[in-house]
DNA sequence: CGGGCTCTTGACACAAGTCAAATCGCGTGG
DNA sequence: CCACGCGATTTGACTTGTGTCAAGAGCCCG
């Protein structure tokens, strides 16, 4: 059953920014349909031009690069109201590989219709390089966090950030949140081994801090975790357009 | 004396892409200006909102974020062609500042025209967006590096990064361009030290690798450095828009 | 019950950070 | 014209965070 955009339950949703009727309106007509994946797939390759852009419905995913010897460098978690594959829509490749850790429902654009959001649909356009310019404010933030914190003030940011996604998501009950990662996978993000993420995480654990288990990450002590990670506790998302 | 964007020097070299004269005249009204800055001036702060844009006609400069500590992220190199400021026209306010490190010549844009821009030029919009692309995924390869490469590895592939970058702007001869950074700037981007950044340097200096002396970096196998970097020798810069 | 993922833990090695001090280069002022 | 001072670059000695190796424990699924 395909959701008309009008009542995407996502486009309820505080985070993100309120269009006019007609707004979404074009969007619908935009929209190609959705696309259901389990968890797993590989949704873009690395090099590849897709010929789809996405935005997350529902489930959650990674996007990632593959470097020598096997190993990865995650970028980022992809969660629900995400928009996938902007890279291959404005250069011509995907320089990052997205998966799909869950099974996802994703609504489905077709590329070359791009281009007549930018003739016709200005507001969308502005909404797009918004969505490019924040994605290299965070990268900014990742950067930064890579090159001047420890392991443990690194996770903790790490866990900060999710948080404050899941949250505005609608994501966190009680404190915690479901996050279906590995530890690899979170090792993989911060530039951290698998047994000194493992370590760490003991550590955050013992301290009363937080709890990361099964799939869900349980806050323990909000204070003490922004207090490792150098982040204001009243860190909020900011609203952003749902392409 | 001002340029005309027409007789721009910067948008003859063929790294940029090339606008037609309809375009150019849009480019020329939307310039609203040059500044000229000396060596050491803070052209745009962290959490401003600068009412005005840029593109670098001369000069060289840095984009870092400041950490807590007094220590800083650079977040990469500004040369000749870059675009400055684009967050704060997109987003709200700047979320790195930006100094520049020589005297530099800059082509400056109004802040609240951007938004003619998108409806009157969406090709330009386009390029706006496709720079915002770019960065991020310079940004993505940045963050690789950081998880995933030692200190040698790390400065072989910014040397190689920033040789490609000049000699796409005729700022190479005989193999040796103008880098008028210090040591300090580098380790702040790799993530290392200065101590260590300053030993790895001489480890490439006695291998015959690269020689960064008195703000000159002369390779002098562009071989064995990409080698180290793990980069093919055959990488060039990507042709980009000239906003 | 067994095989294959994850997650845990311990022991050890090394890359990189920190501290401290010497040297170099350069502009300024006596 | 030389002495001084300050910032940048070098170098050495020591410390430590993090990676690597290896092995065991927990858990799910066929």
């Amino acid at each position: 059953m395909v959701v008309s955009c009008h009542s995407c339950p996502l486009r309820r949703k505080s985070v993100f920014t309120q269009m006019t009727d007609s707004e979404v309106a074009f969007m619908q007509k935009f929209k190609t349909g959705e696309l259901e994946v389990e968890a797993g797939s590989t949704l873009m390759m690395e090099g590849s031009k897709s010929p789809q852009l996405y935005t997350v419905l529902e489930g959650m995913g990674l996007r990632y690069k593959s470097m020598a010897a096997g190993d990865r460098q995650v970028i980022n978690i992809v969660l629900p109201g995400d928009f996938v594959g902007l890279q291959a829509g404005i250069m011509d490749e995907m320089q990052h590989s997205v998966e799909a850790t869950t099974a996802m429902t994703l609504c489905v654009f077709d590329r070359k219709n791009l281009w007549s959001l930018f003739r016709d649909q200005p507001e969308r356009a502005y909404d797009l390089t918004w969505l490019a310019a924040v994605e290299e404010h965070l990268l900014g933030e990742a950067l930064a966090m890579l090159g001047h914190m420890d392991g443990l003030q690194r996770i903790a940011r790490a866990f900060v950030r999710i948080y404050i996604r899941g949250k505005a998501l609608g994501l966190v009950q009680q404190g915690a949140m479901p996050l279906p990662y590995k530890q690899q996978d979170l090792a993989d993000a911060l530039g951290l081994s698998l047994v000194h993420t493992n370590k760490t995480l003991k550590k955050l654990r013992e301290d009363g801090v937080a709890v990361w288990r099964n799939g869900v990450l349980d806050i323990k002590s909000y204070e003490k975790l922004c207090e490792i990670a150098q982040i204001e506790t009243d860190g909020k998302a900011v609203a952003r357009p749902l392409i």
